[in-house]
DNA sequence: TAATATTTTTAGATTTGTCTAAAATATATT
DNA sequence: AATATATTTTAGACAAATCTAAAAATATTA
């Protein structure tokens, strides 16, 4: 089965947002794709013609097993990509994302395959997102949000959820990256915030939004 | 300035084919993109509009400098990763060009320039073609075509003017490969086939028509 | 539940790239 | 030079992806 860029483009969308919300309506994916909700609905009509989609209208969507499977290529393929950025070519993480969302489209699978090899099969991409192997199986981690951790407990930092360039640029000034370890000093019950010290940094304050969107492990767990 | 996939491909046919004939015309461009006289007038038209093109009705057209540099930049890019295929990846050089045709069009120059500099800035391709720098320099080498070559005189590989698939299968068959070691033992008047000795191969050989696709440089001399 | 607001779909247009068939131009042949 | 042939361009149509504006369906609120 073949697919168009844009097809990919809307199948990756839709598997994004469904995986926080089951079901997936018009108007978010008209968000997520810098789109009108008009373009939305004329895709959806292509990707149920394709059988990809459950989807009646007016009562929202989501990728069949067809769809998912099709939508994990496309993830698997970006984020090999921007494993080989950063690994190989050194792309700072916060750069990669606008590269990899077109090398994505490539559609030769040997060069995916061969791709994953020569990268060593990496199970997680720079953000501590995981990869998808060729069958579309995830990789799990135990990971939970920083704000959740107790005070004084060392963890190791495996993935931000928020992967804005913003959000990116705020975690360089912090020197937090993926790896990296750290543990709270203290947590401020008036907005949240969350004293940390990271290794090898002075110790400092991260807002509460921050921390939500920052996933950590147990030191020495390996991913 | 930004092009279209489309227009890349157009601007780099008229590339190859104003390297050989100076002026092109349209129908051997149709033919070069397998598609319709009536399609590459409508695109001639855009690249005029677009001032990449000297071009006027029914006279022929080629790039003008804007149109040859541009045309450098993609050529620059599908040479790059079809070293990264070969090189890294492992493809065999004849299963190589469709996955470039698609990497070419990937956009970032900052991407271009880290993947040369990781692959070592290399001159040239996995078939001997010239990769232009990302000024649009093109590297000279010194090299003859096969044919011209004299009796019992050791020379080296260095480039494939036909690329075909059908061509490098034949060419992998007789165990020549970039860099191969080969010289002539006979040329047959008849029909202008010689007969060849491959470096640690028994001898064999080769039609005119391969023969005349076939480009070597003198032992030795470095490319 | 009736009025109002929000969400989603449809209708109709636009742009890009392609095609076939016909017309226009250039080239070759008698 | 006139005619035939080949090449190139135009005219008009179509599919894909997008948009705006209007209509239809659903959800909210008084
Ligand atoms: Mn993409
Ligand atoms: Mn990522
Ligand atoms: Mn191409
Ligand atoms: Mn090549």
């Amino acid at each position: 089965m073949h697919f168009t860029i844009s097809e990919e483009n809307y199948i990756k969308g839709i598997f994004h947002l469904q995986q926080e919300t089951g079901l997936v309506n018009t108007n978010s994916l008209a968000a997520e794709m810098h789109t009108r909700a008009a373009s939305v609905t004329d895709m959806l009509k292509k990707l149920k013609a394709k059988k990809l989609l459950q989807y009646e209208k007016y009562k929202g969507f989501k990728l069949n097993e067809a769809g998912l499977k099709a939508a994990l290529v496309v993830v698997r393929k970006h984020r090999l990509w921007e494993f080989f950025l950063v690994d190989k070519l050194k792309f700072d993480w916060d750069s990669v994302h606008a590269i990899a969302e077109e090398l994505e489209h490539i559609s030769s699978e040997e060069l995916v395959n061969r791709l994953a090899q020569f990268l060593g099969d990496p199970a997680f991409d720079p953000h501590g997102d995981p990869i998808p192997d060729k069958h579309g199986s995830i990789p799990v981690i135990y990971q939970k949000i920083l704000s959740t951790v107790p005070l004084k407990k060392s963890v190791t930092v495996s993935a931000v959820s928020n992967q804005s360039t913003q959000m990116l640029e705020m975690l360089k000034h912090y020197h937090i990256a993926l790896g990296t370890q750290l543990m709270i000093l203290k947590k401020f019950e008036f907005d949240g915030s969350l004293e940390i010290k990271v290794l090898k940094q002075n110790a400092c304050i991260i807002s509460e939004q921050v921390a939500k969107n920052i996933f950590v492990h147990d030191m020495g767990k390996t991913k």
